[in-house]
DNA sequence: GAATAATCGAGACGGTACGTCCTGTCTTCAA
DNA sequence: TTGAAGACAGGACGTACCGTCTCGATTATTC
């Protein structure tokens, strides 16, 4: 129930987005996404500009997926539930996500960004990255309750959109998003 | 040993300046920020497009000084202290800032995105929109444990990124930013 | 030392170059030969674009074919030697050549165009439409002059080529080219 | 009656247009019209490439103007009418026309050309190029038919139509046109 | 009957050019 | 000096073709 279609036509060269998306990757890593034209793109990864439009619509979909090439494998998997009570894993998975930033600030802000004057964008970014995250905060909250690590009476959804409220928020202000503040963040929910 | 400069010719017309926010505000509804250029806006407002480079540098500080042309007496001013309950206080205020979002969410969304390729603009936002309501929470909250209402182990500056960051959360996410956002943020706040 | 070569694979597909011509003429009539692309006619006459490379190296060339497929066969033939005296032959083979135009005009004057361009197409197009009508008319001078109907003292090719220069200086030149002309052209020619 | 405008605004800088009429001619000469692109024009006339778009809407309006800033001011004045033969007086009058295409004739067949797929072009090029010449030869006719060097019963203009037909034809066909031809042209149309 | 070989439909690919749009600067005239 | 008007350099954008290429499927001839 999967292979869709395969009638005819040469077919599709995967080394071409993959080189498109490096290309992408390092370039906005190394002058910002904005100062980044997709001709510079495709001519980075020695590829034909309408071969990158054959693949997405806009610079910010390429960039989606090219981000998501390097950090998309991490941080989705919920945390270990193992014996660490769950403020800790709280903080080890806010660790882990901040971690990423330190490379690739720059480029999710930018994709935010970009979300904001694209709705269909913003609705591919909200599935791939926004929505996992969210989930697994408001998963690790429930089993603290559940553990009686938190309070019955609080709510795990909105408390998960205090957490990455926060997180974007200190992000978009250009303020550091660091460990510290990884900590900081999971002392308060839990202090409650 | 003020006024700088008076040495001659043509003086300012404060009247092009007032044309030009009423112009760009006008339009970023009408079609949404990125889709109204800079000519549109002097065309609209029947200036020359070199006039509004005397008094802005770019398209964000234009919009930000139009949006605050028309918001920024509201919100900037400490909720009553009166008898009402903080957590009362603090779902009122949010209730007032949201309820300007029903005609320029989109402007402050672009604003927030503006910011991440520039940090002049940045700057000029933070100072200008972000810290005051991130006190005036901050403060609130203060006096919230002053009164008994809050513990006093909880941070206030903390719990006020969690405040803003899940309005900017839900904002920029495409999601309701309304009175019943404001009473659940409100309610989870004082929860703990 | 004939048939070239003949050992295996698919034949050629006569029904694709066939449908190939009709397609390009129908297009070209319908739409002008600059508006139409060689991607059009191929999937006009739903067949695969490498195909029309196997046959024609240029549009130019397709439609000259595609042209010669129709009109070919016609106002190639000298016209009949009969009774009629040489002016008035002359002016029915023009009137003839002309009718053509009424619907192969813009193909015409296009591949005059493409010639232009391409020396290889100049080469084709000229031994394929030019010479042959240049011949006709220069053998029917010729003959005019050994029936004493036309001054001994004429240059045969040199009227020939004003008859033709005039012919195409009207084409190209937007104006009408009807059996009128091919009337006053005849009666100029023979009236030195 | 005159002037028409001159409100305001930076006024047209006249070298952009010169150096571009002058790239254009001599990279047509270099490398054939069909082989320049515009952009290419405007880089080596060291102009930015709107400013291009700002006078001709396409590269056959821009090349006109360009062949004519160098032979529009030749060949379009009558011959001298003094003693000289008309015969002699139409030789040497086509013969400077000829001399010029030693150099422009590429160009020449390429705006024939392109006058083949835009009317709004070929009505251009026929009024600033075709007309007068075409009027010029056929007062010279008229000329010799008042002076009795030419039947009255020919029609000049049929026979200027031969004249420069004759041309076009020899020089669509990539045949030469030079003296020789001119002094043919000419030997034939009073030989009648 | 199997191997070989050319053609076909389909469509991706590297390229080139196009015309449009926008930005920030400049140059003029008029107030 | 400012403002209105608008030309200019520069550069990105998305589109349209072109001619080539790579597939799998088809259809002949040759072994």
């Amino acid at each position: 129930m999967a292979s869709e279609k395969k009638q005819g036509g040469r077919p599709v060269d995967a080394a071409a987005g993959q080189a498109l998306k490096l290309a992408a990757l390092q370039l906005v890593r190394e002058k910002g996404y904005a100062k980044v034209s997709i001709a510079a793109i495709a001519s980075a990864a020695g590829v034909a500009r309408q071969t990158l439009y054959n693949r997405w619509n806009t610079k910010a979909d390429l960039v989606l997926d090219a981000v998501f090439e390097e950090t998309g494998r991490f941080s989705t998997q919920p945390p270990d539930d193992a014996g660490m009570p769950c403020a800790r894993q709280l903080e080890s998975f806010l660790a882990e996500v901040f971690s990423h930033l330190t490379v690739d600030s720059d480029p999710l802000r930018a994709l935010i960004a970009a979300a904001q004057e694209d709705p269909a964008f913003q609705a591919a970014f909200r599935d791939r990255f926004v929505l996992p995250r969210e989930r697994i905060v408001t998963e690790l909250l429930r089993r603290a309750q559940a553990r009686g690590e938190l309070s019955a009476e609080r709510d795990p959804e909105m408390l998960s959109a205090f957490v990455h409220g926060a997180f974007w928020y200190r992000l978009l202000n250009g303020q550091p998003v660091d460990a510290a503040l990884a900590r900081a963040i999971a002392a308060e929910v839990f202090a409650g």
